[in-house]
DNA sequence: GGCCTTGCGGTAAGCGCTTACCAGTGAGCC
DNA sequence: GGCTCACTGGTAAGCGCTTACCGCAAGGCC
């Protein structure tokens, strides 16, 4: 109003707003925290001045002053960029999808609660990892932590300090974790593997070995395969790394060597399932015709791939939302509202395990839909003979649908 | 070190510090900071304090005091969710990939310069998504705008406070901005799919219809169509969204509708063209065999498609991080050091368009290696007849490779 | 009508840092 | 030996907020 002198450059402060509205700072900041319920003329006058001024308070004092940032830090693991010759950034590729799904999980989540997310990665064997993480810590008012980002001890003594929440690790004294039901949901695959297919023999191309989820999920299946006397495949050289290049390395490695496959191939998650379907693919072996593959996760390409990808669907974006509240009932320094939260899993049964594809609802369509047909005059796209090349989509339709006998695989 | 008192809970501040290695606050804070260049004896005993009380100092108060708060905003649009009966997040999964890979570039290049990233999300239509985005703002020192996450006025208005790069947008007077070169990269694409492979019918799945990108594509691919005499199918029924379920959804409603299919389908990028390859499939109809169909961006799970994806690549995390880097020259509100900066693009021929599909380097491989055949006893599992189902992975192999007159398409 | 309550606004004290400014100390110089 | 200067450490003033505390005014009560 009147005399607006805004500071030249830089966002107006609530000392600018107090001298358009010819109020004291203490009456903007109870207006535009609704403390104390001034009188409706401050009111209108601060609302106002702060419109025409279009006054935003500054994060870092606020605070400062309110012992709160509204800042939730997120610290994900990456693989390292390699920096090629040409000075791109090349194939970093890898564990996408589901580290950003749950990712996304925590930042609707906080947005709800008004918080931002503080987001950081961490490489592989960063030495000084947990410098950076402290520093994150100390722009937020707590983290979420992925698989493996921190070694223990650090982990305890960070934990010491700031609220801390890990996602698909294991809850300690001082912090509390999220997952999903990696067991269950094993169980439920193997059974449908096993009982409603009848396939003999499996193999299971591990995560890290380490991770909670990767040992839950292969004693699941190991337990299934050994009471039905199913012949699973294990081993130093099935060890995958959670990232498509792992699944194709397994694959890729034991076929030179010479081993014989499986008949089924159990990934330890999507991504590695993705590797192992190129892989095959790329040997020209039929997916699921002549071997099944299965993965875990969900992560949206899941569906996307051909043939689609039998998974176990985690609620992702969900595990990310619960994270979040989760450590928001510690922000206080208050204890956890609970110290490991378990989330069900299920399994969706799509075609790369040998169940029948989803078809269009529109159905059969007649062929004289493709103009495509009248391209034939084009010299170089006919149909060549169809020599069998590997790495071709080869396909051997016709896997019959599975018994239903068990509708669902059965509950553990 | 002798009478160290942290306070009660919390993170030590400089204060404990201070008192522990017996200087005044001002020597701890040069020491950490390298100013001044201290005694070495003073820089030993603050060390050390530090060292012990595991200090780390606040973000917050660092911010305040220093004007800078090394962190940069990133807000990105994402769809909402819509939450199920069951209370589970349902289907967001699209928009993935492409954005999170430039949030991970612009996370990777402001890791290397001591900033964090703070993401945010914005909905389709949220009517105060510049408020939430203004609190970004004020957390941080600058701020990456994703496509269309504001309105031109909203980020005028903003733009005067707050540096902001904007990505794949247009320059202004106020913003920078970064993106990678369209126009070049759909002409070479073109001119590969009339002059190597001989296409006479196209079409382009469109993204959203004001998006720079879209629109530079779409000019450049009807340029090139139409100084060839190849026929584009345009309209509204084109339409996509950037989406797959866009890129589906067109293909399903043509199909239904009886649309006369053209011989190749450039899409806008390559989640579009993965709900469109999803659709065909779902159809009976061979990509590339009957269509061919092509992206843009070169997302990571393009090559891991079935058939894998034709399309132009982005230097996707590149764009990330040389926006980061345009947003920190910005910083101390200086000009930026460019307004506009162009990435180049680059054709990445796969199988999706009908050149023949790579072979993996240890070629042809004796069947016996799958141990899948001893399985030959289980019941539910022997191939059935070869029925041709729609949304089976059929094949027709044998695509002629391209003619190699024209390399790589051509320089624009 | 005086006194106590209640309501609301202003003043000022931090929050935990950085840094300008000042003071003290020792070395170098005439 | 006294002076200057370079160097180092301490003191204190903010940075832009929130909020405890205080003072004033008006209303209610006996």
């Amino acid at each position: 109003m009147a005399d607006t002198q805004p500071n030249i450059q830089g966002p107006p402060t609530i000392y600018d707003v107090a001298r358009a509205a010819g109020v004291s700072i203490a009456s903007v900041s109870r207006v535009l925290n609704g403390h104390r319920n001034p009188r409706q003329e401050t009111r209108d006058r601060v609302l106002r001045a702060v419109a025409e001024l279009g006054y935003v308070p500054d994060g870092a004092a606020r605070a400062l002053s309110a012992r709160l940032k509204e800042v939730v830090g997120v610290v994900f693991r990456r693989v390292p960029w390699v920096e090629t010759g040409d000075g791109a950034f090349p194939e970093e590729e890898e564990s996408l999808q589901f580290t950003d799904v749950i990712n996304r999980g925590i930042e609707v989540a906080a947005q709800r609660g008004g918080y931002n997310l503080l987001l950081g990665s961490v490489v592989i064997d960063e030495h000084d990892a947990h410098r950076r993480i402290m520093t994150m810590a100390r722009k937020s008012d707590g983290l979420v932590l992925h698989d493996r980002v921190l070694e223990p001890s650090r982990l305890a003594e960070l934990s010491r300090h700031v609220p801390v929440v890990t996602m698909a690790g294991v809850a300690t004294q001082t912090t509390a974790n999220v997952r999903s039901d990696s067991g269950t949901g094993m169980t439920e695959l193997a059974r449908h593997l096993i009982h409603d297919h009848g396939y003999l023999t499996m193999a299971y191309v591990a995560g890290h070995a380490d991770s909670p989820d990767n040992i839950a999920r292969r004693l699941a299946l190991a337990a299934e395969a050994a009471s039905s006397g199913v012949l699973l495949m294990e081993g130093p050289q099935w060890q995958g790394n959670y990232l498509a290049s792992g699944g194709a390395n397994v694959v890729s490695r034991l076929l030179s060597d010479g081993v014989r496959l499986p008949r089924v191939i159990v990934c330890a998650n999507d991504q590695t399932a993705l590797g192992v379907m190129h892989a095959l693919a790329q040997h020209g072996i039929d997916v699921p015709g002549e071997i099944a593959v299965t993965g875990f996760d969900d992560i949206p390409v899941a569906r996307h791939l051909r043939p689609q990808l039998t998974t176990i669907r985690q609620p992702i974006a969900e595990l990310g939302a619960t994270a979040f509240e989760l450590l928001r009932s510690m922000i206080g320094n208050h204890e956890p509202a609970e110290h490991d939260i378990v989330l069900p899993t299920r399994l969706m049964r799509r075609a790369s395990c040998g169940c029948p594809p989803v078809t269009a609802p529109t159905g059969q369509l007649s062929r004289s839909v493709l103009l495509a047909k009248s391209d034939s005059a084009a010299p170089a796209e006919r149909d060549a003979p169809a020599d069998r090349r590997p790495g071709a989509d080869i396909a051997v339709p016709g896997q019959r649908p599975a018994p239903a006998d068990s509708p669902e695989g059965a509950k553990s």
